[in-house]
DNA sequence: GTACAAACCAAACGATCGTTTGCTTTACCC
DNA sequence: GGGTAAAGCAAACGATCGTTTGGTTTGTAC
């Protein structure tokens, strides 16, 4: 385990960012059990123990790839929503970065919507937190639309959040492309035919 | 392993409901890979080897879990929709049904919507075509629907479906009631305000 | 070019994994 | 009440799990 702060300079030889990589990618094909350190690092050509001078367990390795995709999606997102005034239009447009960084070879991102938090406890709290500042974002995309009055907003934030992430479950890349799916649940929240 | 089928009389010790019940139970909480035989047999002062006289593989008993599941959910939907005609009703009462049976104390219905089939590949097969074949059920509710010319019936089943399966991960038995969430989701995807 | 820490190797630790094998108990049928 | 098969016990199998420990290589700074 190395010191808590590296109190020097890191090498150009390091391979964590390759062990993120390939953990991100296994973690999201077979989620945090199905994935064993092993597997992790074999990849690589390293060792398992070597895996523990950059992480004390397996669970903090969760929680670096776990934030990277967070911290992902949220550039996306805000990216795609910039410029943008029309709140119909900012929404839609975060709902195609979300879900593209999603299903478009988003390792780190589908790992955020595949893992449970209750899968690592020591980090459990931290995953959470993480991903509650992220869905803060769509709070207020969901705040700024015009809505007719009783229309219960965190209900139709849930109900397109919790489509988009389900598709995860669904999704083949020959179909419908991330985009066009967004835009369908987008526009059938809205009330609105299809314009495409 | 016994007998592919049981030639003579079962016993009435046998503690074979107790396993599925466990095994649905602990499924449902910590995933396929998250428990283990050991904890399954724990509960019921029963050894490990002793679950290979009713099942052949691990991956054999989350079938049998699997397809319960799915009967349990399909049964409960059926009824709930049977004597009812207006399409929006129908869709309604089964949306409710659906989520009450996942979210109610619903152990082998969690199994269906945590379990990944690629989570056991020797089943693999079965388990998608079983939940396939449940969601043809919503293809018809969907398919009865009045809608406009040129929404897209899959993808609002899909939606629908999906936010209502999503919800397992943010539903706290204190709030809001699953029989409330599915007719928010489903009065949303309708374009109505809450009628409560 | 020498010092030093970063980065990793090599090898194992104990625990737990899914599963197997041989034997024993126990309910049911006649 | 004896025969038979269902149901489970007891004990281990080899494999794999996450992790630790002590030593070795190697890039970088002075």
């Amino acid at each position: 385990m190395p010191a808590a702060r590296p109190a020097r300079v890191p090498r150009a030889d390091n391979r964590l960012p390759l062990i993120l990589d390939e953990a991100a990618r296994l973690f999201a094909a077979r989620g945090f059990h199905g994935a064993s350190v092993r597997d992790i690092v074999r990849a690589i050509d390293m060792l398992p123990g070597s895996l523990y001078y950059h992480f004390a367990t397996k669970e903090a390795l969760l929680a670096v790839v776990y934030a990277e995709g967070v911290r992902r999606i949220s550039e996306s997102v805000e990216a795609a929503i910039a410029g943008r005034r029309d709140p119909w239009e900012r929404l839609e447009a975060a709902c195609v970065a979300h879900l593209e960084s999603l299903l478009n070879a988003g390792d780190y991102a589908q790992v955020v919507i595949r893992v449970r938090p209750s899968d690592a406890p020591s980090v459990a709290g931290e995953l959470v937190q993480r991903r509650d500042e992220y869905e803060r974002l769509f709070v207020e995309l969901v705040q700024a639309l015009p809505l007719a009055r009783g229309v219960d907003r965190r209900s139709a934030r849930l109900m397109l959040l919790g489509a988009l992430n389900w598709s995860q479950t669904w999704y083949h890349p020959g179909r419908d492309s991330p985009r066009v799916i967004a835009r369908r649940f987008v526009n059938l929240l809205r009330g609105q035919p299809d314009r495409e």
